[in-house]
DNA sequence: CTAACATGTCAACATGGTTGACATGTCGAT
DNA sequence: ATCGACATGTCAACCATGTTGACATGTTAG
């Protein structure tokens, strides 16, 4: 058995379904796929600054302005001088915050767990085992903080 | 074992990883992601319609458009009349795009081949099996054309 | 004190997508 | 033969997400 050029097509396929699974709810909420991303990380690293939520999500500080501004105005996340050093903000996520990611991202494990159902836990080791490894390359350039949202 | 919240964050940098890497040789030739996606699926489907090709990659036929326009007038995709009927036109890929779509697709199945030879053919099996699984919701809504991308 | 650093913010622009509207040509059914 | 449904081409206005470049402000380290 070995890699099919079907492969490339059942990777966008996969990632399209997961995706449209979350934006469903997000859209409910007048949210994107950026506060998606932006919420789901600062809820698991909470205290994160700027530039780093920047970097593990892999776009430009500037980007990252006009969403975040938007969260912070909503009141999802919150931005307060970090522990460290005070020319750093410390972002967390609010109850509001927490609980719009958690709407967002159950529907994706509930997707996930019930493909797995099927397919197995063997299957769910492999597909980890093949993620992990294309992720490896972004990853090394990517700050700390990314790794840790898929490590122990 | 079960599904974790990191899962989700492993199929992000995953993806990402895999997109950069057709992203890298897509800037080379002046090309967009859409266009990749365009070329990759006129070269497997070679006579597609348009309305078909939109349906295919999940967007509409006036997003399709531009990109298409772009791609034709570069020479990568011609479009004739269709065998079947004389309203559609059967687009096709010639020798320069099925080159170009070539030179962004081969890293990628390199990409997976490194992985896949890392952590086994279970894992690959696995890994087609969860992908397969997260596909099948959208692929429902998805034209005829789409399942053959992925199916023998 | 000064230079490096983290941040906030604005502007101009690229890419990729949406909906709505309208014209053209072709096919099928009456 | 006409008429409606269909596939397409194309334009416009707009939205979401990203880029680079520029510049201001406050903070920390040497």
């Amino acid at each position: 058995m070995s890699i099919s050029e079907r492969d490339i097509a059942l990777f966008f396929l996969g990632w399209r379904g997961f995706v449209d699974t979350a934006d469903a709810v997000l859209a409910e909420h007048g949210l994107g796929r950026v506060d998606h991303r932006v919420l789901y990380v600062v809820v698991r690293q909470p205290g994160i600054t700027v530039s780093e939520l920047a970097g593990a999500l892999g776009i430009s500080r500037q980007a990252l302005h006009r969403p975040l501004s938007g969260l912070l105005r909503r009141g999802y996340v919150t931005r307060s001088a970090s522990a460290r050093s005070g020319r750093e903000r410390a972002l967390s996520a609010t109850a509001a915050g927490a609980a719009v990611e958690r709407a967002a991202t159950g529907p994706q494990l509930a997707q996930l767990e019930h493909v797995v159902a099927a397919a197995g836990d063997a299957a769910l080791a492999g597909w980890r085992a093949v993620m992990r490894g294309l992720a490896e390359a972004t990853m090394a350039a990517a700050p700390p903080r990314t790794r840790h949202l898929i490590e122990s």
